[in-house]
RNA sequence: GGCGGGAUGGCUGAGUGGACGAAAGCGAUUGUCUCGAAAACAAUUACCUCAUCUUUUGGGGUCGCAGGUUCGAAUCCUGCUCCCGCCGCCA
């Protein structure tokens, strides 16, 4: 969320920021609201400062019929205020966040910026395979047994994808340990507060699934929980940044994205994935921005996979990112690079709808700054391991990282 | 799921209608003392917010949360949340 003395203050930046990002937002109302709240407070303040001295004094007949008069007239205010103050939230909280420096401008993913690659795309001599059809040939994945159990958009991961699936996150994790990272399995279920705090409510609520009859939400992804950890916190100056990596099993809708993705795992109601997200001092947050994503290199660069780094435009940002970077590893069956990990600062907007502050050394308290990006979308993981590693013959290699906990070097045909 | 107990400042904990933003202790910070430290003594020690002549001054709010009663609520009433204990169920 902006703050709205922010929003008041700098009008034409955010008007600027709306456009960029392609939002049609008018803030006059914005504006309105928050000029009415601040002459309703007044209104109140002064009329409470009178009960106060009413009441300090001693209680006769008439100073009891003005408090009665006063408290009336303050019941009235107080009302007016606080529709006044629940409007103006609601409306502030729809607009996105500021845009960070150096967000390459533009209406859509066709002008992101291509930022570094690395890794040539493998040649192959045969027609590659889409990692579906490998992992049927080798029974690895089985979607069709998922489809009926729990419908579309649903998957089974067995045998050595299943070993490499906690092979992943067992490296992955021992990784971001080494690198001061607290490993934690948050709750996938989160209360619609923390959906809210971390922004993705109001703008994305179909994305998530509700539970019946319970105000409770799968979690999207680890981010949902771990954003809401230090939630009503003042924390240390010396203990940021504080870095978590989450593991947790991740649930989406794939509302609006009918059509897309349709084959295989790419795209799934449910995965898991391993998310790295920081609690850091503004000044910190874009170097620990680039930190994360070079984490993410790690992993590409350890299996082996072509990748490139992608610095998405303003027009392609997510509501909360102010700067995001997507890391996408190369896909043999589809020609392209494909988002595997997507790393955003969301400066102060997740801090400030939780109020996580940290104290400076001079005693004052300013709202941290979270970044969060991907370790491992797991599945997604997995999908470029196939596909990359496919041989003519039919059987898929394990990447060298990765072959000590599949117990084989190679993936046959049963 | 049932029954019982609880929630007050960084911590422990007092406070059952007005003088309470809140006793006392601990902790922390500063000072005196000391070569230095400890001890002792003294002082300071929550946060949010609005306005302002913006290292100033004044106002408002906050005792788990939300309502209510009252001229006046930490204190009384209602609902909720969370924590602790016992029983039941259970991986």
């Amino acid at each position: 969320m902006l703050d709205i003395k922010f929003v008041r203050e700098h009008t034409p930046e955010v008007k600027k920021m709306l456009k960029l990002r392609g939002k049609e937002i008018d803030l006059s109302p914005i504006l309105q609201l928050d000029e009415d709240r601040r002459i309703l407070l007044k209104k109140t303040e002064e009329l409470r400062t009178e009960r106060n001295k009413i009441s300090s004094l001693k209680p006769s007949p008439e100073t009891i019929e003005q408090g009665k008069r006063v408290k009336e007239e303050i019941k009235t205010v107080e009302l007016q205020l606080d529709g006044v103050g629940k409007q103006l939230e609601e409306k502030l909280s729809w607009l996105p966040n500021m845009i960070g420096p150096d967000v390459p401008e533009g209406r859509d993913e066709s002008d992101n910026q291509e930022i570094r690659r690395w890794g040539e795309p493998k040649k192959f001599d045969f027609e590659p395979l889409d990692h579906l059809e490998i992992g049927k040939r080798l029974d690895l994945l089985d979607l069709e047994t998922a489809a009926e159990i729990a419908g579309p958009r649903m998957g089974i991961l067995k045998n050595e994808a299943v070993l490499m699936q906690f092979g992943l996150v067992e490296l992955v994790l021992k990784f971001l340990i080494g690198q001061g990272f607290q490993p934690v399995i948050p709750p996938a279920l989160v209360k619609e507060k923390v959906m809210w705090g971390a922004g993705y409510f109001p703008g994305s609520r179909a994305g998530h699934y509700k539970l019946e009859g319970e105000e409770l939400y799968l979690a999207g992804t680890a981010e949902h929980p771990l954003s809401a950890m230090h939630a009503e916190e003042t924390i240390a100056e010396e203990k940021l940044p504080l870095k978590y990596a989450g593991y947790s099993t991740s649930f989406r809708t794939e509302a609006g994205s009918y059509g897309r993705d349709v084959r295989g795992i790419i795209r799934v109601h449910q995965f898991d994935k391993i998310e790295q997200f920081i609690f850091t001092k503004p000044q910190d947050s874009y170097s620990q921005l680039e930190k994360t994503v070079e984490n993410n290199e790690w992993l590409l660069r350890k299996l082996e996979i072509p990748y490139r780094v992608v610095a998405l435009c303003s027009g392609d940002l997510g509501t909360v990112a102010a700067k995001t970077y997507d890391v996408e590893a190369w896909i043999p069956s589809q020609k392209t690079y494909r988002e595997l990990m997507s790393a955003s600062n969301a400066t102060d907007y997740q801090a400030r709808r939780f109020n996580t502050r940290y104290k400076t050394k001079e005693g004052k308290t300013e709202l941290v700054h979270t970044v969060n990006d991907t370790a491992s979308a797991i599945g997604r993981t997995l999908v470029a391991i196939l596909e990359n590693y496919q041989q003519k013959d039919g059987s898929v290699g394990v990447p060298e990282i990765l072959q000590h906990y599949v117990g084989k070097k190679v993936i046959v045909p049963k």
